[in-house]
DNA sequence: ATGCAGAATGTTCACGTTTTCATTGTAGAT
DNA sequence: ATCTACAATGAAAACGTGAACATTCTGCAT
């Protein structure tokens, strides 16, 4: 009695001795149909081991279950983390998650979200690679699905998810002018995005709070794919007197600074005070431990998902804006400036 | 002369004066439609801004040009480089990814399996989580989809991708074994899969060529969860006499190993050779650098796409099976095993 | 001139589902 | 008994495309 083919809502309405209309409702809205023939026909799809066409589906209602998620660069934990949290969550909603990366380049970023919309996604999430890139900027102010921006100061009737980046940074240069230090820096890998842009500000609000004169290379930028250590270490050692704490921005970037460090001598917490940001993995290993700025990247994946489930279901709806907490982490590897 | 809906194939045809089937033909087999037309035909489209809809394309073909991805974990970096890389070159052929996470169960991984049934990719690459799990055997067996198994010993008519875990992990312990080292012990997180059981395997094939005697405790393995400073210590100080050599499976574990080696007084290499398998980041930026194991996952990702194109065009030939590198790179991480 | 092969294009229908609207059945109010 | 309202179900059409088959046209051999 099993079928070569597929079976469809056909087979499964002759089977079930009802219309195709019927077998569709008990697919739908199971409630519009009695008890009995709705047993009757579920008891059938199962016969036959009945699932319903996503494509016809889609044909119909216009609506492929599918979310696009754009990412900068899927080898950068955050995003990965942020990417399969969002994937789980959804899925449990009954959507699929498309990948789609844009390797760093604004170019590729509007292309792969051409992409997602002639692949009629339900919507998309996106942590956008530059938000001042003007046609980047254009492509995602003019997207017509709904969309979730992921930490990105850009223009867009899009929902939010943002992370405070300025309290738990606030915390952490406060603790190290209260230590004593004077001479700080922050090295950054990106400045094009609103994470990095509202560390360095909150860094050097703190700074100038304390009376102390920012000067140029205070708030430096490695580019991540030129980061060598030679670089690191010359802007740990730049200046006079030269810095007595470092904040520094991923993993890769703290990896190469305390190398950077022990190469030049600089001893932790002893010469040199180091906090981390969104690089557990490498503080929580690294000796002595470093202190931290964190966030909770699973939460952010799921609080994406949610939003973007929520706006599927009211469309017509204020865009929303969700906050999300850092946390700064204080570890050994903090101490007072060494005497000059 | 614009429409509020997106125009079709049919509005197309209108435009340019022709039929659906010629604007079908325009659009798939160019070479059957005569020059003049086919650029009437073109400019139409573009005039419009048509798009084919890819749901309908699917009813009618049952191809939705999608390739599902299952990973166990994407934050693990092997899994995300081999994702992004695999996205870029299927992108190119017109196709998108799917992804999915099995989270390292294999029952979710089954599920997951079904899910990109349902959804009627044309294709699933896969990490399985666990090549002995019998379900989940039995459901890659059974996958009725062009599929490539990345690195798994397990059976199908699938394509496959290899990596060569074995010489380079030959040449690496017989540095060690010609270093002197005489108790060496293998750290893995994973046991389950392939590239693990083969660096064990060729782990102890060295060590027995090499006339030592293999004990309990040399291949150990260590849950990536439970991962804790104080098991590795105890690994690496435990037997009598302690290991001189470590060899250590992923980035996390390295760097938890360095921090344990830190803890216990071990200098690196003085009192303890070290070599990291695939944690080229760590190994880099480690003091002394690390000696390390390593693969080039843009090109595993790059050959599975590849594979996947190519089953996709000739579905009848043979299964495939490639084979890609490993490298052994020497670094100051090794030196001969302290006198005892 | 006629026939014919093959190139170019068209007509019709099917893919599997949901939507719209119509029909039947049932129970309660009159 | 009749009417009404509503619940339950069904018939037919539509979504946009591509495949099978049909038709027209062109040029060339007879």
């Amino acid at each position: 009695m099993s079928l070569s083919r597929r079976p469809t809502i056909r087979d499964v309405a002759r089977a079930a001795g009802v219309s195709t209309v019927t077998v569709s409702r008990v697919s739908n809205e199971p409630e519009l149909v009695v008890a009995a023939t709705r047993e009757r026909v579920q008891s059938a799809m199962r016969a036959l081991g009945y699932v319903p066409n996503l494509a016809a589906r889609t044909m119909r209602t216009n609506a492929t279950h599918t979310i696009g998620f754009l990412v900068p660069d899927l080898t950068i934990y955050p995003n990965a983390a942020v990417a399969q949290a969002a994937a789980r969550r959804l899925g449990e909603a009954g959507y699929a998650l498309l990948l789609a990366s844009s390797d760093q380049q604004p170019e590729r970023e509007i292309e792969a979200l051409s992409i997602l919309r002639t692949r009629q996604v339900d919507g998309v999430i996106l942590y956008a690679c530059d938000q001042d890139h003007p046609s980047l900027r254009a492509a995602v102010r003019d997207l017509d699905v709904p969309s979730v921006l992921l930490d990105r100061d850009m223009p867009s009737r899009a929902d939010r998810i943002y992370s405070d980046h300025r309290s738990a940074m606030h915390e952490a240069v406060r603790r190290l002018v209260d230590l004593g230090h004077r001479r700080m820096i922050l090295l950054q890998y990106d400045m094009r995005i609103r994470p990095s842009l509202e560390r360095r500000a909150a860094f050097l609000e703190v700074i100038e709070e304390a009376g102390i004169v920012a000067t140029e290379g205070q708030a430096i930028r490695l580019p991540l794919d030129l980061m060598t250590l030679s670089e690191i270490g010359a802007a740990l050692l730049d200046g006079d007197p030269a810095p007595t704490a470092v904040i520094v921005e991923g993993s890769r970037l703290l990896l190469a600074t305390i190398q950077a460090a022990r190469l030049r001598g600089l001893a932790i917490p002893a010469q040199l005070s180091v906090i981390a940001i969104d690089a557990a993995d490498v503080a929580t290993a690294a000796t002595p431990e470093i202190s931290c700025i964190l966030r909770d990247f699973e939460s952010i994946g799921t609080a994406a998902a949610d939003t973007m489930l929520a706006r599927l279901k009211d469309r017509d709806s204020r865009p929303s804006a969700t906050h999300l907490p850092s946390r700064f982490v204080e570890q050994p590897s903090l101490a007072p400036p060494p005497p000059s």
